[in-house]
DNA sequence: CTAATATTCAAGAGAATAGTGGAATATCAA
DNA sequence: TTGATATTCCACTATTCTCTTGAATATTAG
């Protein structure tokens, strides 16, 4: 009925394993490095000031992800680069954040309390966004750096960097809405553009999602990111 | 531009509270708890029996994934029932173990090394299964404890349990095959029936996926949800 | 080669966690 | 009430984790 290997044993091995995975989230400084790397690859000392956390202790929380499998590392000179390690990696985290999003209501109360007036600025959720980018109803800027937004990006969307959104201004259609995103729920600088578009009298919203979200939401429809 | 709280102590609490979360699936025995407990509800002293540990240990492991917002508990006259506390939760276990079979090889050495035989026993992957139950060419049954089988199964699978099999037998079909699933990939039941069927002359093989993973997976393709 | 920079490694103090055994609590039955 | 059962709480030890400091390694520039 069962193999060589005694029941109990064979779990506790398994299940260690797997558990082996869940210590690497169990600590907030890594899943903020995760957060960072979701974006882009970055090296140890960007990491480290980005954090707020110094460099050896960033560079030993990277090395608890990447013996987890969920991030990889790449050297190049005297630089390393770190990256979220694999579709599965990125699946997790998402569904940890998910996860915490639907069931510990303290982090809704802190979100909302550091974010005073993002419900102003109403959201437009992925099914409406998607409708109306296919019959080009809005324009849908990316307002990270500009190196997350070559990293990858939603696609038909265009790179508005938050520091340039000045330079870029008068170039914007007055027709027709903009929707702002950028890293996700808990980054602000979507909330900035639109807070600044609609100064200018522009019609704007933002879209609380982030690339991973719009590629894991395409991704059972079989289609890619370009 | 921000809130009234500083950025830095912002994001401390929010991924301190995620990472609150990600600390209860850090521990082998809390991981086979929800497993345990993805099933059906049941009480502490079975799960204590189930993952051989003590009472009180268990008792321990259970509240912590229960201040976690994993499990939720019922108590009944001097019973605490246990289960799967969201489909939020169900989720981010589905997506550890996920992780885990896609990301570490070690896990898939372990699994291969207890279940010698198994590859034999060719598995059925989720869209055949699928498509050849809405034509009818196959029986789906579901082999685990008929309680199980009560708190939840693939819809149109019918209930026989391990122990019971050869009760059945005789009402099998010998023209079509006959498909057994159990508790997921880590549960031994399928192998037995699948075993038992063929030494019966039936043609029967196993889906590896259980209920969860169909109720997630609808709509998607592989064995998986992602 | 040496100097400078980026990263990793190693050791140690302090905090958190796991498991055990026994006590405390709560419910039910007689 | 008393006794039986199921669960939780508590106190204690062993282990593991976190973070800091300072040294070690590796690569590039001069």
């Amino acid at each position: 009925m069962i193999g060589p290997v005694k029941p109990r044993e064979f779990k506790d091995q398994a299940y260690g394993l797997l558990a082996r995975a869940g210590r690497a989230l169990a600590n907030g400084h890594r899943l903020e490095l995760l957060d960072l790397v979701e974006q882009t690859e970055r090296s140890v000392d960007e990491l480290a000031s980005m954090a707020g956390m110094s460099v050896a202790n960033t560079s030993q929380h990277l090395q608890v992800l990447r013996r987890a499998g969920l991030v990889t590392a790449r050297r190049s000179g005297t630089h390393a680069y770190y990256r979220l390690g694999s579709p599965a990696a990125a699946s997790l985290w998402r569904g940890l954040r998910a996860f915490g999003e639907a069931e510990l209501p303290e982090l809704e109360r802190i979100i909302d309390q550091y974010l005073t007036d993002r419900s102003q600025l109403d959201a437009i959720d992925a099914r409406e966004l998607r409708s109306r980018l296919e019959r080009d109803e809005v324009v849908l800027i990316d307002v990270r750096p500009r190196v997350e937004y070559e990293a990858g990006h939603i696609p038909g969307s265009r790179s508005i960097p938050i520091d340039d959104l000045h330079d870029y201004i008068d170039g914007l259609p007055a027709s027709i809405e903009i929707i702002a995103y950028c890293r996700g729920r808990y980054c602000v600088y979507s909330d900035d553009a639109v807070r600044t578009l609609r100064e200018h009298g522009f019609a704007a919203r933002r879209f609380e999602g982030n690339v991973g979200d719009w590629n894991a939401g395409i991704g059972t429809e079989g289609r890619w990111i370009d």
